[in-house]
DNA sequence: TTGAAAGCGCTAACAA
DNA sequence: TTGTTAGCGCTTTCAA
C-alpha cells in the first residue's frame, strides 16, 4: 500500500496540516519540522495522491485534445508531431493529456460533452477548426477554456494560433508561375475546413498577381490523405489538357499526387510541378523530395498549449491570437535544385 | 457551478446513499425511488465527478503509455495508429489514456517511477520492447499491470503481443531471391531493440533456406528514420559492388533507401529490390509501391489494451501472450506486378 | 427499502 | 508555529 501523508503525519509525531504545509514551502512552519518532514517524507518514499490532491483543488490538471480522424487507420505525421508537441509541454506544467479521436460529428461533439460534463478535462485544444465550428460554439457558449488551432469564419473572440496560410499559398502559387508552370491546379480538401478556403483564396490571389488564374476544372477536393491526393491528380492528368503543375493544401495529398505523376511517367519538377503544405519530415526524404510551406508543427503543439494553462490558470496572455508567417520550402518538385543534388 | 449528487438528493428528497445506489442500479432500491431518481438526475444534468469516483474506488481508471521517440520532430505514423487503437479502445471501457513522449533512457524511466508512485496510472503499455527492457524489469519488479508489445531477451513471464516477425522475415528474404536478387543487404534498427533481433536472424534464416546469406558489409544500422535509411542506402550503394536487394527492418528506413536508389537512377524493382516492414498506410502509396509485412498496428493496439484492462480488472486472460502470424504484401519494390499497373 | 456515518487522501480556514 | 475541523464528491458498510 502506497505511503500516504497521514503515514508521514505519524512518523513525525506531527498533524497532517503541517506535513501538508511544510512540504508546499508554507512560511509558517518552522524550519526544523520543516526539515525533519522532508527528510522523513523523502525516506518513506511519500507521494501525494495526485487524484486526492485535484479532488480537492477543483481542478483535473488534464487537458483534452480530440483528433478528428475518418477511420481506423489514421496514420496523419501531423497528428503524431502536434501531439509529441501538447504532450511534452503539458508535462513541463504537471498537466496531463486526454487523447482521443473521433470522426467530426455527432460522436466527437459527444466526446467533448462528455468529457466536459463529467469534468474530466480543465480545457481543450481543438484543433482542425471548421468554417462554423460546432465544437468552438459549443465550448464559447458554455464558456470552457479551450485554445485553437486555427480559426474559424464567424467572430474570431477566442483564443488560437494560426499560421497565415493565405499568404504561404500566394507565394506557392507565385513561386510555381516564375518556374514557368503556368496551366495550375489545386487539390483542396473539403471546404468546410477553414483552412481549406485560406489556402485556396492565398492561391488565387498569388495566381492573379503573376497574372495567372485558377480554372474551376483544375480544382478538386478531396480528403487530406494520400489516397485522395492520388485519385484526384489521376483524374487531373487524365484529362484532355492536364494541368502542368499541382499544389495540394497538405504534404500527404502532395505525396499522392507525385505518385500518380510518376506512374504517367511524367518528370516532376520539369514537366510538372507538384507542392504541398506543412513540411512533414517525411517531405524531405521524398523522392523527389517535396516544395512546400513550413509549419513548425511541434513548436504550435507547444504554444498552444502553453496558451490554454494559461487561461486556465487565469493569467492573462500576451497574445490571445496569434498568426505566425509562413515560410517556402523550395525542392526538386517544383524544379529547385537543392544541395544534395549539385 | 456543476450539480452533484447531493443536489439530486436533496431535489429527490432521499438520502444521497439512496441516490446513488439508485443510479448504480442497486436492487435494494425500490422501483418508485428509481425512476424517480434516475428522471431528476437526467433534468437536473448530474454527471458524477470522475476524479470523486476514482479517489473512492483508489483507481485512475487510466492507462500509461510512454512513447519512445528521439527527438522533437517525431512523426511515426506507426506510432499513431498505434496510439489511435489503444486510445478508442480505452475509451470504450470508460479508460483514460495517459501520453508522453521521452526518449529512451532516464527521463524515460522517470516518467514511469513518476507516474506509478503518484498513483496517476493502473497500468501501462509497453512498447517497442528492448533486448533487457528495463521498463519491464521494473515494472515487473514492483508487480505493477502492464501489457506489452513486443517481447524481451529474458524471461518471458509477462503478457505481451508481438507479431512474429522472425518468421515475416524469412519469407522477405526468400521473396527476395526468388525474385531473382542475391546480393542482399539489410539496414536494421539498434541491436538493442528486441524486434530488430527477430527480423535480423528471421532475414538470416529465410536467406540461407534460399541458399544464400547476409554478408557482413551489407548489414548496416540505423535510427529507424526515413533519413537514417536513406543515409544507409547511400553508404551501400556507394560501394565497389553494391547489393542488388535491401531490405529495411521498417517501412520508414525503406522509404529513405527508395529514395537514395532512385537518385542513383536505378529502376526499382528491376535493378535494385527495397523492402520495408508494418506495412503503414503510406507503403501502399509509395512510388513504388513497397512490399513490406503487414503489421495490423490498429487492431494490435486494441489488443494490447483490452488485455491491459482484463488484466488490472483481474480479469484471468484467456491469451497471456499473442504472437500473431505475418503476411507478406508484394509490391512493385521488388518487381511484383500489383493490379493498378496491369 | 432507506439513511447515517465513515472514509478515500488531500488542502485550507480558523483557532489556539 | 501548530492542530482542529471541515469539506472536495463519491461509495459503501452497517444499522434501522
Amino acid at each position: 500500500m502506497a505511503v500516504t501523508i497521514k503515514d508521514v503525519a505519524q512518523r513525525v509525531g506531527k498533524s497532517v496540516t503541517t506535513v501538508s504545509r511544510a512540504l508546499h514551502g508554507y512560511d509558517d512552519v518552522s524550519e526544523e519540522t520543516r526539515t525533519l518532514v522532508e527528510k522523513v517524507a523523502e525516506e518513506m518514499g511519500y507521494r501525494p495522491n495526485t487524484l486526492a490532491q485535484r479532488l480537492q483543488k477543483r481542478t483535473t490538471d488534464t487537458l483534452g485534445l480530440v483528433l478528428p480522424t475518418f477511420g481506423p487507420r489514421f496514420s496523419d505525421p501531423f497528428f503524431s508531431e502536434f501531439l509529441a508537441g501538447i504532450g511534452n509541454k503539458a508535462a513541463d506544467f504537471g498537466y496531463d493529456l486526454l487523447v482521443s479521436t473521433q470522426p467530426p460529428g455527432e460522436r466527437e461533439m459527444h466526446a467533448y460533452k462528455q468529457a466536459v460534463e463529467s469534468r474530466r478535462v480543465d480545457g481543450f485544444v481543438v484543433v482542425r477548426t471548421r468554417m462554423n465550428d460546432e465544437r468552438i460554439n459549443y465550448l464559447r457558449g458554455i464558456d470552457f477554456p479551450f485554445v485553437a488551432f486555427g480559426r474559424t469564419h464567424g467572430e474570431l473572440d477566442f483564443p488560437f494560433v494560426d499560421e497565415d496560410s493565405q499568404h504561404g499559398m500566394r507565394l506557392m502559387a507565385q513561386h510555381i508561375i516564375q518556374q514557368g508552370f503556368h496551366r495550375v491546379a489545386c487539390i483542396a480538401p473539403e471546404p468546410d475546413l477553414m483552412f481549406a478556403k485560406y489556402r485556396l483564396d492565398g492561391f488565387r490571389e498569388g495566381l492573379a498577381e503573376a497574372g495567372g488564374s485558377l480554372e474551376d476544372r483544375y480544382l478538386k477536393y478531396s480528403d487530406l490523405t494520400q489516397r485522395g491526393g492520388y485519385e484526384k491528380a489521376n483524374e487531373l492528368l487524365a484529362m484532355d489538357e492536364p494541368p502542368t503543375a499541382i499544389a495540394a493544401c497538405n504534404d500527404l495529398m502532395a505525396f499522392g499526387a507525385i505518385r500518380a505523376a510518376h506512374e504517367q511517367g511524367l518528370a516532376i519538377g520539369e514537366e510538372i510541378a507538384i507542392t504541398g503544405f506543412d513540411d512533414i519530415p517525411m517531405s524531405e526524404h521524398f523522392h523527389p523530395p517535396l516544395t512546400t510551406v513550413n509549419q513548425p508543427i511541434y513548436e504550435i503543439g507547444g504554444r498552444v498549449c502553453e496558451m490554454l494553462i494559461h487561461h486556465i490558470q487565469g493569467k492573462p496572455l500576451e497574445e490571445e491570437q496569434v498568426i505566425l508567417k509562413p515560410s517556402l520550402v523550395l525542392r526538386e518538385s517544383t524544379g529547385v535544385e537543392t544541395e544534395e543534388d549539385i
